[in-house]
DNA sequence: CGGAATCCGGATGGATACTG
DNA sequence: CAGTATCCATCCGGATTCCG
């Protein structure tokens, strides 16, 4: 593997940037960050990736001293971030700060809205320490605005986690959330509140009022949203 | 211009990549920040950035909003940075941050050491309020480790400011700066305190007792530098 | 001379197919 | 599941040229 050419400058912002002005490289840390650790969560996070670049840009963060590989012997490879690397969160915290105050509209733009990497993300972030008493619960999310096929998911808690089901898992659906694509992703970046999104009626809740109730103890957005006012009901 | 293909995520650490994770992106905005406003300017503190692909970027980046462009008449394009690109710095500095704990040595490393540059931002962070009297000052920097015709250089002060000069300006040399080129560069960078490196030899500084006294008055280290405790009085 | 535009060869990234 | 291999499109670096 060659090593990438550098700046040739001694600034301390160079040699950040020989690792982090590199494409995709921001994002494998992020999702590394946020707790990922299998070649396979990595894509799932990554949709656009190619797989020969993740693993390329996995060798080089490794031989940076920045991801850290764990080969065991029944599984597969999980990936990790050395010391080095998780020192690097300030710099996407930052970024993302940034983005949030400065570049807000574009971040919903058609092109980025993809319901299965939202739940993909929710799922992460959902509080699975909330499973009623019977074993399992399962909410389902219907999207307007994508194509049919990927406009309806099911989350299953069970004792074990939550896990993203694409047709139903056959349980009673206890609660459903229904919105646009782009109202539930502004809701778990943080750009329009969520009891704003229900009072307006563009989310919608179905089940008991207790399920309702408890929705805002498992459902965390983003940990990345910011704390905004409101910018106004429609998106 | 075509439009950089994007990540596709709503993520605002993934917009924020679209444009800072992007070959030579964030050291112009270094440069920028830093005060420099010329297209030569720029150049100078990036010596191995292509035309090409700094004009491209500057463009890429006024379209985003990032960097702003004043054409005058009589003068070239003039560069700053809008609201939204100053608000990049706290990015910036997390990068800096991060090298300086993380990355110290690559950062010396032999193909990072440049004379030239030093001094330009020697030059840009010299405090020019010092101009003795008479109406100009000359300090003459001389480094080891470097071929002949970039060893030598000197900081002209006028009224006007700090100017660098490769030849002999004719004027007085009121201090003379001796050291290995690793040696100043790790100064600048905070990673050797100034009297650490007097006091063992490796910086000689000639010159009055009350110039040398005065030379902590206009040198100041890089605005990156890190306030570390020294790591050993020999690189 | 400052401030680029153009051209070209090599490096990098993306899409798809394939393998253990 | 966790990657390679391959091929093609784009990007980048360097030199040259252009323009005021």
């Amino acid at each position: 593997m060659k090593e990438r050419q550098g700046y040739g400058q001694f600034c301390p912002i160079a040699r950040a940037s020989e690792i982090l002005a590199t494409r995709w490289t921001p994002l494998i840390l992020r999702e590394l960050h946020f707790g990922s650790t299998r070649y396979g969560d990595l894509r799932r996070g990554l949709p656009r990736i190619s797989s020969a670049m993740l693993a390329q840009r996995l060798k080089e963060l490794e031989q940076a001293g920045i991801v850290t590989v764990a080969r065991a012997e029944g599984a597969g490879p999980a990936y990790g971030l050395s010391e080095a690397g998780a020192a690097l969160f300030p710099v996407l915290e930052a970024m993302g700060r940034w983005a949030q105050a400065h570049a807000r509209a574009d971040m919903t733009k058609d092109d980025n809205l993809d319901p299965d990497l939202l739940m993909w993300n929710i799922r992460r972030r959902a509080n699975c320490g909330h499973v009623p008493a019977g074993g399992h619960f399962v909410a389902m999310f219907q999207f307007l605005g994508v194509p049919v096929p990927r406009s309806r998911f099911w989350l299953l808690f069970t004792g074990d986690g939550v896990e993203i089901c694409l047709r139903d898992p056959g349980h009673e659906v206890g609660l459903q959330v229904t919105a646009h694509i782009r109202t539930m992703t502004r809701i778990w970046l943080g750009h329009l509140p969520l009891d704003q999104a229900i009072s307006s009626r563009d989310l919608l809740l179905e089940g008991s009022r207790q399920t309702i109730r408890e929705f805002s103890d498992w459902f965390a957005l983003s940990a990345l949203a910011d704390s905004c006012d409101a910018d106004g009901p429609r998106s």
